[in-house]
DNA sequence: CGTAACTTTAGAACTATTCTAATCTGCTTG
DNA sequence: CAAGCAGATTAGAATAGTTCTAAAGTTACG
């Protein structure tokens, strides 16, 4: 009879998810993946899916948070995006692709198109290529 | 008579180089501008230049290096390069290039190659491209 | 249901960076 | 060259984002 507050309209795909990822479901888990994927790609911060957690009535601590972020992404469900060095950027499209960023509002916006990068050298000796990021830096202008 | 502790070996155009950038040719600044610039391209962190002034004989205040660090990159004589969150990195180098970064060690090393990116859509409505930042992510195979 | 393993949490701790206010220095002027 | 002021340096406090800790709560499985 306890534990009244369910989180708000739960989508049940998302604990199978979840359980897929091999993460348990709990009730703090299913909302910010709720939040994170019911919608099609976003890109969040700590800060932003904390507070959007609260406003959807069911309140997260902030280390909670920063533990789902990185277990999903440990999981292959997110992406961590790197344009700023103050903050933590999480893209819930993780396939190949790039981005723009634009730094006075902080931003990011995946790119569609197929971005070719040409003329790459070899990696140092003893190294091999990870993965290539590109970001377009913009501006209002 | 005061005063003894002279920067060693600053390069007498060194000064020259600051005066041309708007900066008075401090004690410290000759010497923060010497570790950076006397000695081809480079790579750094605050912590590093930090560290670097001591090990030279020459200590100057953490808050000293990051003022300097800004004021040379506004002054145009540095970039800021950003490939992880948690820590910025400096690039003597300002003209246009691309970086390898090795995350588990943390290096950065220049692409002097020619780099391509084709197939950059328009940015978003009311925005223009400010820069392209390309970082091939490498690790120790 | 019991219980072992896993989660959440508040708050402390930590790290990189910036700020503050006091002191000092380089440069110009008399 | 002494005085004085604008600008620079500094130690240490403050801040922001993130991670850690250890105690309390949940989940899943038998």
């Amino acid at each position: 009879m306890a534990n009244r507050k369910i989180s708000p309209r739960a989508s049940p795909r998302t604990s199978e998810r979840l359980r897929a990822a091999g993460l348990r479901p709990t009730r703090q888990r299913r909302l910010l993946a709720d939040l994170l994927f019911q919608h099609g790609h976003r890109h969040v911060t700590a800060e932003l899916l904390h507070q959007e957690a609260k406003e959807a009535g069911c309140p997260v601590s902030l280390a909670t948070v920063y533990n789902a972020l990185h277990q999903f992404t440990d999981a292959g469900l997110l992406q961590q995006v790197i344009v700023e060095a103050s903050q933590s950027h999480f893209d819930t499209n993780v396939g190949p692709h790039q981005h723009f960023y634009e730094e006075e509002a902080g931003r990011l916006t995946d790119i569609s198109a197929d971005i070719g990068v040409s003329g790459l050298p070899q990696p140092p000796k003893g190294t091999k290529i990870q993965r290539v990021d590109v970001v377009v830096r913009i501006r209002r202008d």
